[in-house]
DNA sequence: ACACCAAGCGGAGGGGATCG
DNA sequence: CGATCCCCTCCGCTTGGTGT
């Protein structure tokens, strides 16, 4: 991987400034991943004793001594987009430029990352850094507290059902003169036929999920497996079109609609240690002159809980509806004919993360075409903007939020959007106070009465606080959800990492590896329950790492279920607490008389982090400053 | 090892919205 | 107003996690 910097694109004012972000000399900093078993295996005792014999390149010298940019104080309260760090990669401009209030954790949730490359990709001026910015669309939620009191603190995680359909759109901004990689050896290959897929993985293993497209019911599909859904189409990347535009660059919108995952996640509300997430990818693909074919680069979504299809299962109360993306009207166009379009209003269409920036190239994604397409990308024909009185229409009664109708079913003559100022979507800012929370279509459907049909089926599947507490009783407990008080509990409430006791980090740690529940269950077993909930752990933090630093650098699907970029500001975090973390956990590996390995480990693994995303900061921070 | 039970599945169908 | 769609729910069953 010579001379391949793995830092995703963050930030940019234009797109040539994404595609030709330099990177600083990667062989001085970067990390050696060859140093780690890819099959590490964590449940064995002796691990420890070999970290530091197994990784002779680390650099086992736990960076306390940070900048004076990182806080040493634990109380500072930690802000999500507040972190000197991220400094380095803000630009003022994209504030103003139609971003989006990255701290919407709407977006948030139903952004995808910033790119990650798998290989260098070269133009004719050299490497390139594709952008690529993508957005889910449809009934997505979040949901909290699906273990009861256990995880009380634990905060909202994007949750769909099975059935229900979504799509994605978003754009690829890719220099157009993009035409070979290098390879593992350091050698240009040419590369052929870009083309933009999606898939998905799941987090626990991090095997491939299967997501189906739906064909319309009178769609011409006679057998079975046609009815059943087949797999997304892949887009073809024409580096032609629309030269007028860009003549360097050229943003090609993509676009998937009426997709569902074909399984539901494991453990729905099970098991708190071993809930399976999803998450989506889009991959750019090319082809080389063999006719294999290799990924450039990917988004990830963050991780969603897919749900079966019973809701009744799930006390959905609870359930706080992420803003409609996929709001816009769904043309009832029987379907898959060229031409038609994806109604994406670009207002909503903005990169969710500020660190994409693709604005500059952007087209409408009004462009987009519905799929299955013309594989001839030149027939991206535009469409003709919708009309003020369309978009109305449009907003006033698509705009609303998905209200779950499992818990908040009403009267449809209520129920339904009836003024522009449902367009609003819920605002799920974790600063909600009540009148932010309470908006006129939540608050007429709780004052409105069940439909005969619910009455009929009873308040049983209602829940119980409903009945016990009604309207009330519903709101706070929808707004405990989405609202948490103090500094410090929007500090936890932001991240989507939840932190676990130390106990259940370590069966997690035990669980990614093992083959069966079965297996996690023995192991959590053998070690027991809740030691000491004082010392919490990022569950996923870890995973996500290990499962990283076990990665080899070469386009190998590792386990990573969130955005790069979070990661890093996860990890700063860390850095932050650290001095304060580990004491506790010393102290506790005595108190608790838990294996010294494991705990160990689990330090190890921090300060592993620390070290490595120390010099991804400094590598940032001279790109930047050489970018300056 | 066993029983219990929650979660998920396929099939089926209803309610409401939208379109022609 | 009928056709169609999406979403939701129920039923009966299977699967598999959990407790004893």
């Amino acid at each position: 991987m010579a001379a391949y910097d793995t830092l995703t694109i963050s930030s940019s004012t234009s797109s040539h400034n994404i595609l030709r972000l330099t990177a600083p000399d990667s062989r001085s900093n970067q990390f050696n991943m060859d140093t780690f078993e890819h099959d590490l295996n964590f449940e064995a005792d002796g691990l420890l004793d070999d970290v530091n014999t197994g990784i002779p390149s680390l650099p086992f010298t736990p960076s306390y001594e940070l900048s004076d940019a990182f806080s040493t104080t634990f109380e500072d309260p930690f802000s999500y987009h507040a972190g000197p760090f991220e400094s380095l990669l803000d630009d003022p401009n994209l504030e103003n430029n139609g971003d989006t209030n990255s701290s919407d954790p709407d977006n948030k949730l139903l952004g995808f990352g910033a790119p990650i490359m798998k290989v260098p990709t070269l133009d004719d001026n050299g490497q390139t850094w594709p952008a690529m910015t993508a957005e889910l669309y449809g009934m997505f939620f979040v949901a909290e507290d699906v273990f009861g009191g256990e995880t009380a603190r634990r905060p909202m995680e994007l949750t769909c059902y099975r059935r229900n359909l979504f799509q994605i759109s978003g754009n690829i901004i890719l220099s157009r003169s993009i035409t070979r990689i290098i390879n593992d050896q350091g050698q240009h290959v040419p590369i052929y036929n870009l083309i933009a897929t999606i898939s998905a993985l799941e987090s626990i293993e991090g095997k491939s999920t299967e997501i189906i497209s739906v064909p319309w019911k009178t769609a011409n599909a006679t057998t079975s497996e046609d009815r059943a859904g087949a797999a997304p189409p892949q887009w073809p990347l024409d580096l032609s079109i629309n030269p007028e535009l860009d003549p360097t660059c050229v943003s090609i919108p993509i676009a998937w609609k009426r997709l569902q995952f074909k399984h539901a996640t494991a453990n729905n509300g099970r098991r708190k240690g071993l809930q399976q997430h999803y998450v989506i990818q889009i991959n750019l693909m090319a082809t080389l002159a063999t006719g294999e074919k290799i990924k450039l680069a990917e988004i990830q979504s963050g991780a969603i809980i897919v749900r079966g299809r019973s809701p009744r299962n799930f006390d959905s109360r609870k359930d706080v509806p992420v803003s409609d993306k996929k709001g816009e009207p769904k043309p009832r166009t029987m379907s898959n004919e060229v031409g038609t379009t994806v109604k994406v209003d670009p207002a909503t269409s903005q990169s969710s993360y500020r660190f994409y920036a693709p604005n500059a190239v952007q087209q409408p994604l009004d462009l987009i075409p519905d799929w299955p397409i013309s594989l001839a990308s030149s027939s991206l024909t535009p469409e003709q903007p919708p009309t003020p009185s369309q978009r109305t229409k449009r907003n006033s009664s698509h705009n609303r939020p998905p209200i779950p109708k499992a818990r908040w079913k009403a009267d449809s003559s209520t129920a339904r959007p009836t003024t522009q100022n449902s367009a609003a979507p819920i605002d799920l800012s974790l600063a909600d106070d009540d009148a932010g929370y309470m908006n006129p279509q939540v608050s007429s459907r709780n004052s409105s009465g069940l439909s005969d049909r619910d009455r009929d089926r009873g308040i049983g599947q209602r829940g119980n606080a409903e009945k016990e507490g009604g309207v009330n009783a519903k709101t706070s407990s929808s707004k405990k959800a989405i609202s948490v008080g103090s500094p410090e509990d929007n500090e936890e409430a932001l991240y989507e990492y939840f932190p676990l006791s130390l106990d259940d980090c370590r069966c997690d740690l035990q669980a990614s590896r093992c083959t069966s529940y079965g297996c996690a269950r023995r192991f959590k077993s053998a070690t027991g329950k809740g030691q000491d909930q004082e010392i919490l752990l990022s569950r996923r933090l870890i995973l996500l790492n290990f499962g990283e630093i076990q990665g080899d650098g070469s386009g190998r699907q590792s386990p990573r279920t969130t955005k790069e970029i979070d990661l890093i500001e996860l990890v700063l975090k860390w850095l932050r607490d650290w001095q304060t973390r580990k004491p506790k956990m010393i102290e506790a590996r005595e108190a608790m008389q838990m294996s010294c390995s494991e705990n160990a480990l689990i330090i190890k693994a921090v300060e592993i982090l620390m070290d490595r995303y120390t010099v991804e900061r400094q590598k940032l921070a001279q790109a930047f400053k050489a970018r300056v």
